[in-house]
DNA sequence: CTGAAAGCGCTTACAG
DNA sequence: CTGAAAGCGCTTACAG
């Protein structure tokens, strides 16, 4: 592999010169800089990345942390995002945060050890692990959810907006008793969600009916079997997240509890085949790319800046969500368009 | 930071003797050991990652090129061999190869940039850009797809098997006309699927029917229309992949054909609510998750070897796959297990 | 079993 | 506008 001496030899100039030229930092006669573009080019020349990073520079990688890349949703956005941070001349490392905290906190190291860029992260981590982020001295974007205790810009979903949206729709069809159903009370989005929830059956005076501790399949079919049992039970769910749908999806088949004349349902994340299922599933739907384009974008703006956000804020940017009607709420899917 | 030669001062030992012990290359006296250890952790000394690869070590990383990670059988993969790296102490350098050549060169050559330890690769790119791959001198392992022209170790799955076990099944069930439908028949996968469904028709002296440039769901759905209009038409579909099968499923319902009683349907690869459609979705799974360990253990075992394959050929591993009967093929769905 | 010194390839004050 | 020299933090023959 040529080096810069060799490009400078080749080109009859100095070391420095060439990283000048190679790095853009400052001018350089027009005749030296042709020489030494052409030497590179000749040599095939490509700067070790290890030698710049060893003198202080970052990598040009940057850092993604987020929870589950087998789940649709945060791979929809990772891939956003490598598609982004890759037209800006920048890998991705990726560490899923799925894991233990020791684990976690080691894998936090490490990636501050590869002198990453910047950071975009989705906060699942205990407090502890977060204080090592915010002393990094990288730019971080925090998506999904906040982080707190760190300054950082962030780019959520809007949560609470879109349930409302979802119960709001559902008690104009008549519902006097819906259930919110889920689990992950203590996460900032389900969390939003819920207050969403909340507001809406306040607001037209029904009384809130919250299952927020139902996480495995097994749980939900107990719940839902419960309910069939009885008279008294919701005729309505909304459902907190994409896990809770499949699972709502599957417990009431299993109980025999038909959707939407039993039960009328609406989700909070689309699923893959929500439109094919009979009914068509109504959901709430997150921009899922767009969400990590926007992360993106306001890191690689940072990035620029090479700075922190000023005034010991980030910038905090709330992305619309979309209501998409199909059967599963009580409407008639009149005409299906494309998903 | 604290550097080497830090830690070598407080335990008032060479800076070389502290390498040794945190590189373990050789025996350092249990005493001298001791002090060293210590000396790292009341430090919190950290071995600076930029200047062990521009020593001509490699990174504490490996490189991941998938085509699309929002695509959920590549997230699963991409999940899992995240996961095994990072029980191994490395980072994973992720690249999306559904672009254009020419920045996939870029990347890759970005990659080698940064001396990644090892690359797991789904060989998408032209030949041109594998022939870099190939001057590596890192242990590569090609999975989904075997990697033509480089020595590499490979997992794919048993397709041409899988594809012969579908067509079986929905010839069994009386079908004499079977279309074959898919796009992207140059693949490796699809390939060797179309060989599977053709020798299963052969073997039962039927005619193959192959519909193997059906890419956009308008494609699908003209096809799926000029079927319904004709009285002559096949009575079962076998799916080439997952995309078709989705498009297929559209279609149908579209142009008003029932499963399985109009048509029958048998996909490749599983959809993440196939089980809950009605009817259920009969598929051959594929063991995505699987596939990503194999894959891991084989780039482990080579960089824990520090070798290519020898002889100048690698390991080739064929992973079964999964036929899930459900009720689209025709059989009846008797009980519903958790998909 | 242990250590001093050189060097990986780059960038950066400093001097001209 | 340009360059020589030092140094980032590590590892590796080499010598003892």
């Amino acid at each position: 592999m040529p080096t810069v001496a060799d490009v400078a030899r080749l080109a009859g100039v100095g070391a420095i010169t060439v990283s000048r030229v190679v790095n853009n930092t400052s001018y350089v006669s027009a005749d030296k800089q042709k020489r030494i573009r052409e030497a590179i080019r000749k040599l095939g020349y490509r700067p070790n990345q290890a030698a710049r990073v060893l003198k202080g520079n970052r990598a040009k990688m940057i850092g993604l942390i987020i929870p589950d890349l087998a789940d649709l949703f945060f791979g929809k956005c990772a891939a956003a995002i490598e598609e982004y941070a890759s037209s800006q001349g920048y890998m991705t490392l990726i560490v899923s945060s799925n894991r233990s905290e020791e684990l976690q906190k080691n894998e936090i190291v490490m990636m501050m050890g590869q002198n990453v860029a910047g950071l975009i992260v989705v906060p699942s981590l205990p407090s502890e692990s977060l204080r090592q982020l915010s002393e990094m001295e990288v730019p971080i974007v925090a998506f999904d959810r906040p982080l707190e205790g760190a300054i950082a810009d962030e780019v959520v979903v809007e949560n609470l907006g879109g349930a409302q949206t979802a119960v709001k729709h559902l008690i104009e069809h008549g519902h006097k008793r819906i259930a919110c159903v889920g689990y992950d009370k203590t996460t900032y989005a389900i969390g939003h969600r819920i207050l969403g929830y909340t507001d809406a059956m306040r607001a037209s005076r029904l009384k809130p009916e919250i299952y927020d501790e139902v996480e495995t399949l097994e749980d939900t079919v107990k719940l839902v079997r419960r309910w069939k049992k009885s008279q008294d039970r919701p005729t309505a769910i909304f459902s907190l997240n994409n896990v809770s749908t499949r699972h709502l999806l599957w417990a009431l088949r299993e109980v025999d509890l038909a959707i939407p004349q039993d039960v009328a349902l609406i989700g909070f994340d689309d699923l893959e085949l929500g439109a094919l299922l009979s009914p068509p599933l109504t959901v709430i739907r997150q921009p899922a790319a767009n969400l990590g384009v926007q992360a993106s974008k306001l890191l690689f703006e940072r990035i620029a800046a090479a700075k922190r956000p000023e005034g010991g804020f980030g910038i905090k940017l709330v992305l619309p969500v979309e209501f998409v009607i199909r059967g599963s709420c009580g409407c008639h899917a009149i005409k299906q368009g494309k998903s």
